[in-house]
Order: C-alpha cells, then structure tokens, then sequence
RNA sequence: GCCGGCUUAGCUCAGUUGGUAGAGCAACUGAUUUGUAAUCAGUAGGUCGAGGGUUCAAGUCCUUCAGCCGGCACCA
C-alpha cells in the first residue's frame, strides 16, 4: 500500500504494487499529463521506475528544482543522439549534466567546427520536435557488454568492463525512423523528448579526454545549456553577458589599471592606477596581520635548488618552476612558494616554546612556470604575490590558530565586499610526502580545529597538498560566481624535512607544527576578482582615484589647483581636470573612469569656496563648503567597505 | 601541454572570387570659455602578430612559430 501526494494536494492511494506506468497514467489524468517524475523516498525516479511498497512518493513536473538535473541528462542524451544522426561514425563516450546545461564527449575522426555547432542543435531541436519516447530497460552485464561490443561502442564497453553489478539499465530513446539510441545509463529520464522543450542551446565544443587522462583517448566536448523556460535560457545569457562586461581584462584595459604583454606572458605590467590599487589592497591586509600578531618578513627570490629538493618541491613541482644555471654550475630556482625560506629564518636561532606561535607573514613573489594553456589574464598568471603567512605552533595550538585565523579571513572578506564564502576540507592526496601516521594525525587536528571554528564545510577528497591537509576559502562574488582565495594547510612534514625545531617546556627538542594560511591567496587574482565583483566600481577606500577636481572655466583652474592641493595634503587621492572642455564632456569622462566623486568647481563655487559634489552613480549634486565636502569623503573613505553601486545583475 | 578558434591604426571593427588597406572612437592642431554623461573643423596615424612558401601579384592561399580567447589537463 502506497500513498502518492500529489502537488495539487490530493492524494492518491494503491493497495497494490504499482509500476511507473499505472503511475503515468493515473498521474497524466490527475494533472493534466503535466507529470513527467517521481519523486520517491525523496530520489527522483522516473515514470517506469517500480514503485516499492509504502514508499512515499510525489509528482514533478519538468518545471520543478528537483527534475532540472534529469531535464539537462536527457538533453544530453537528445545531444548523443543528434551527433550520432549527424556523424554515424561518432563513438559515445560519457555526457553528464552540468552546473548550468549538460555536455557530452564524443570520438570522432574531425573534430567540431562551429559550423557543426549549429547543425547539432537544431538535430537536437528536431528530435525534441518528434517527441521519441526515453525507455528503461534492465540488461544483464553480459548482454550489454555483447550488444556495445557488436556496435562499435569501446567506451560503452569499458564503463561495462569496470562495473560489477550483475544487471544494468539502459536507456533507449526510441526511434524507428532513424534508430534507436541504446545508452547505458543510470537515470532517471523524461518520458520523452519533447518534455526537454525549446529551451536548450548548443554552446560550445572543447578537447578533452577519456577520464580526464591525456594518455587515454582523445575526445570531443559538446557543451549544451538548458532549462524548463525560455526566460531561464535568456536570463542565463544575460547573466552571462553581465559576467562579460565585468570582464576584469576589459575594465583593467578600460580604467588603464594594467597590461599583459607577448613579452612575459602571465605577468603583469601594472600601470599607476591599478598599483596604487594594489598597494592599497597590500597596506589594508598589512594593517589586518599586524594587528593580529603576525610579523611581517621577506626572503630571496632566487634560491639553490638544494632547499627546494630538501622540500620536495624539486620532485613534484620541478616543471614548473623557473630554473636558471648559474656560471660556477650552481642551479638556482625563482622560488615558486615562501615556505621554505620561513623556515629558513625559524632555523636562524634557538626557538622556545615560548616564542610559539610564530605567525611569520611575507607578501611573498613568487613565479611559478604554469602550463601556457592555463594563463588567465590576473586570475591565472606566472608571476604573483601571495599574502602568505606560516604559523609554526605546537600541537596544542592548532586549534586556537584556526579559530583566530578564521575570524581574521571573515573580517578581511567583509570588508572587501564579500559576506558569503564556504569552505572545502580537502584531505590526502595519492601522491604525498610524510607517513599514513602523520596524516591520520593531521587530518583529524584540521578536522577537530575547523568543527571547533564552527566551520561548515564540505569534504573535497584526495585534493590536499603534498605534505598535508587543507581548508579551502571560497567566496561568492555579487554574480554567485565562485572564487577560492583563502587556504589554510596543516602540515607536520616540512618542519621535519627542513630541520625545524624547538625546544618545549621539558627541554627536548620538537618539530614545530607548521600551517601554512593566506587570505586572499594571491593579490593579482583578488585584484581580478573585485574588478568584476565590483565592475570597477571600487568603494571609495579602494578607489585609485577617489575625486577629481573639475573647472567649468579657466577662471576656476587657480580654486581648483587650490582644493587639489588640500586634498592631497588630507590623503585623499585627487586629481584635477582644468582641460579647454564642457563640463559635461568631463563628467562623462570621469564617470566612465568609474571615479567615486567629482568636484565641479566654476565661478559660483568659486565666489562662495564651496564646491558641487557629484557622487558616481547618482545625478544629483549637492553644493557645500570645502570643508565639508572633505569631511564627507573621509567618512565614506573610513566607512571602508560597502558599495551600493555594487548590484547583482 | 592538448583540442578548436582568433591576431588588420592606441581601442572596437570592416576589407568581396588573391589586384599592394578603410570607418568610428581616441590622439594631435586650431577655433570655442563652456553649469553636470560626447562642441566644431582640420591633421596625422598601418612591414595587416613573426618567419618561410605558392603566385606576375598575398591582409586574403599553404606552412612553422608566438601570443591571446573558449574548454580540457594542471594548480605547492
């Protein structure tokens, strides 16, 4: 006996065991042939799912959150089937659903062009249009291994090859015009094409690989979007061209905050505007350590590789790292992290207890030789800064360490404009240094210090670094797109490999425990991220110029040079435009330049000493002192963060 | 690094079937002294990413390399 709640909130009851189907037809009656899933136990099953007794199921339709993921499935099974309508040759692969559409992966002897972009979709649109029924079938293995052996399916049979089960499902769109497309499959499914909708779009092709693995065969990505309406698809797009203005290589290029050159390519040549940028980010989190107990150092850019294959980092990273030989045969690494020249300065003296923790903080520059495909204007680059800092503590301290380190990210994040942000718990990857004892050790230390934190996080396993665990800080920007900047590591094996030591209360000697933290991680990528988190509408504290001083007439120019002069002498950082223009040619101007204020500045104001104060993003002006107008932009200076200009699109 | 695409003036782009480059904005010069998101006129600006090849002739076709873009892989 099995009661089925229905979203018009009848309820159904069967006293018999049931198949999807009954369930089909009794619910196409109910609701207008508007059902398409089930949702029993709380999974989603589709329609030809048995049901078993006494589960507790409920109706959805396509439109529901909880059938979007099954919507993008079976797009890309439609996708499959486009391609193998298209290509016969074409050997299936794997296609999943995405965050926000579905993909699937393809073998074939040429690969896409753009112009095959358009004839899978509107294959696809075709197949939606014909409305083939999706049919679940239960095979035994060995049949499905015979049938996707017999056609030509290598990938198919390798999935099979890897399962154990005895049965499988498969998933048949049939389709006896143009035949039927067997895939091994999960589920669930729609009940049939026509349910995807006119709501999907082909977007992409990409190179990618069987597993992932560049050994095993290459393969050919389809990348598709869909969703329940044509509004969702188009506030995808819109979302999407929203992403692209805020593109922070476009408004870097704009506001003549930077440029990125074929000379080194993934460095970055910082122009004025853009480093006063930087420093100001640098000298605000500077302020932050400081006052939180950490010391500020600075250690060689070019270092033995000696100290890098003590590390380790010569074995795992060595391709990856700029190398240069020296005249005398010495080989010297540009050091691609801090934290074995930390420890070179630990190792400077005899360290007690009682100087622990040690929270040893450096903007630290760094090179590192990534692989060119994965230069990203600032958000991927060679050459880099990390707000890096090691906390070399006891055991017993990593708990407090934690704690405080988190509240210190929180803190910096909120005030750059970021309120949400998680965490990922990333433990040991295959390839690691250090014994199964140590990392049992210092897996279950970050555990214990992140629950005591009050940290929510989810488990990313196999991900950590080399020598330990670590947390991963991801904020959301005002797009809900994700960024991982903050980390902090927890690491037992360093301190050991480098002769870390001190002496503890009884008078032996101990390694230090060693985290390795950093909260922006590195400065080029934040500056990337508040550029599009902000649209290069900084706040006015973070503003490479906050006002500019503009003349109506030359009359004006003395008044204006005057009140430049005091705003610089009060700190702010002002500039003035005295140029043969209309005021409403440079109102444009410094507006576009996303300058938070302009000071208008003509004979009036003149006579009166005041000025008129326009404010980025509004159209009012407001005529006070100059004093005053001061007094205003230091209070939104101090105010620190915060931007109303700032909006989600 | 891999797959595909792209590279023409400072920027955004156009350039027909191969016949030696064009627009808008910016820049510069002059006029204009202006009241809150573009004043007018004129001038100048290019080894068409770099090298090699095919051709009477290459921005256009072929090829090698570099960089960039979108993914993949990588990310201490």
């Amino acid at each position: 006996m099995i009661s089925i709640h229905l979203k018009d909130g009848s309820q159904r009851r069967y006293d018999h065991e049931i198949s999807g189907k009954d369930l089909a037809n009794d619910i196409s009656v109910s609701l207008g042939k508007k059902a398409v899933l089930c949702k029993v136990n709380g999974v989603v099953q589709d329609l030809s799912a048995l049901i078993p007794d006494g589960a507790s199921a409920e109706i959805l339709t396509r439109e529901s959150p909880d059938a979007l993921e099954v919507l993008r499935h079976s797009s890309a099974h439609v996708l499959a089937k486009a391609v193998t309508e298209l290509f016969p040759a074409a050997q299936l692969a794997v296609g999943p659903a995405t965050e926000d559409g579905f993909f699937y992966d393809f073998a074939v002897e040429e690969p896409f062009v753009p112009e095959d972009w358009e004839k899978i979709e509107a294959a696809m649109r075709d197949i939606i249009h014909r409305d083939l029924p999706f049919e679940r079938q239960v095979w035994t293995r060995q049949d499905a291994l015979a049938f996707f052996r017999k056609h030509n399916e290598p990938f198919k049979v390798k999935i099979l090859e890897d399962l154990e089960a005895d049965t499988v499902s498969v998933y048949k769109i049939v389709d006896a015009q143009h035949g039927d497309l067997y895939d091994l499959c999960r589920g669930p499914h729609l009940p049939s094409t026509k349910f995807i909708g006119d709501a999907v779009k082909i977007l992409k092709t990409a190179g990618a690989y069987w597993k992932g693995d560049k050994n095993e065969a290459p393969l050919q990505r389809v990348y598709g979007t869909v969703w329940p309406t044509q509004e969702e698809l188009d506030t995808f797009f819109r979302r999407r061209e929203e992403a692209e203005k805020r593109d922070h290589r476009k408004i870097g290029a704009e506001l003549d905050l930077f440029h990125m050159q074929d000379l080194s390519p993934g460095a970055v040549f910082w122009h004025t505007k853009g480093w006063t940028l930087y420093r100001t980010l640098r000298n605000f989190v500077r302020g932050r350590i400081e006052a939180d107990g950490y010391k500020e150092v600075n250690t060689p850019t070019i270092v033995d590789r000696i100290l890098w294959e003590k590390s380790g980092h010569w074995e795992k990273f060595r391709e990856n790292m700029f190398v240069t030989e020296l005249e005398d045969g010495r080989t010297m690494a540009i050091k691609p992290m801090n934290c074995p020249c930390h420890v070179q300065i630990f190792n400077q003296k005899l360290v007690s207890y009682k100087d622990l923790p040690w929270r040893m903080a450096e903007f630290g520059s760094c090179h590192r030789y990534e692989p060119s495909g994965a230069l990203h204007g600032l958000m991927r680059v060679r050459g880099f800064v990390q707000d890096d800092a090691h906390i070399f503590c006891t055991p017993q301290q990593i708990v407090s360490e934690t704690r405080r380190f988190c509240e210190l990210l929180r803190g910096i994040y909120h005030t750059l404009g970021f309120d949400t942000f998680f965490v990922k718990f990333s433990d040991r990857p295959a390839k690691r240094a250090g014994s199964d004892e140590v990392w049992d050790l210092a897996e279950s230390s970050l555990m214990q210090a992140s629950r005591e934190a009050g940290l929510d996080f989810t488990l990313n396993s196999g991900e950590g670094a080399f020598y330990g665990p670590k947390l991963e800080f991801v904020l959301k920007d005002c797009l809900g797109r994700d960024w991982q900047c903050g980390t902090l590591q927890l690491d037992f094996v360093l301190p050991e490999r480098l002769g870390a030591t001190y002496i503890q209360e009884d008078g032996s000697k101990a390694h230090p425990v060693m985290l390795h933290r950093a909260v922006l991680g590195s400065l080029e990528r934040f500056i990337g991220i508040l550029i599009e988190h902000y649209a290069g509408k900084f706040p006015t504290w973070l503003a490479p110029v906050q006002v500019v001083v503009a003349t109506i007439t030359e009359e004006a120019n003395g008044f204006a040079e005057g009140l430049l002069q005091r705003l610089r002498q009060e700190g702010i950082r002002a500039e003035v435009d005295v140029r043969n223009e209309k005021i409403s040619y440079k109102i444009r101007e410094h507006s576009l330049q996303k300058i938070p204020y302009i000071f208008v500045v003509g004979k009036k104001e003149m006579a009166e000493d005041k000025v008129a104060i326009r404010q980025l993003g509004t159209e009012e002006q407001q005529v006070v002192s100059v004093s005053e107008a001061i007094h205003l932009l230091q209070q939104d200076i101090r105010q620190g963060r915060g931007n109303p200009l700032c909006t989600a699109a």
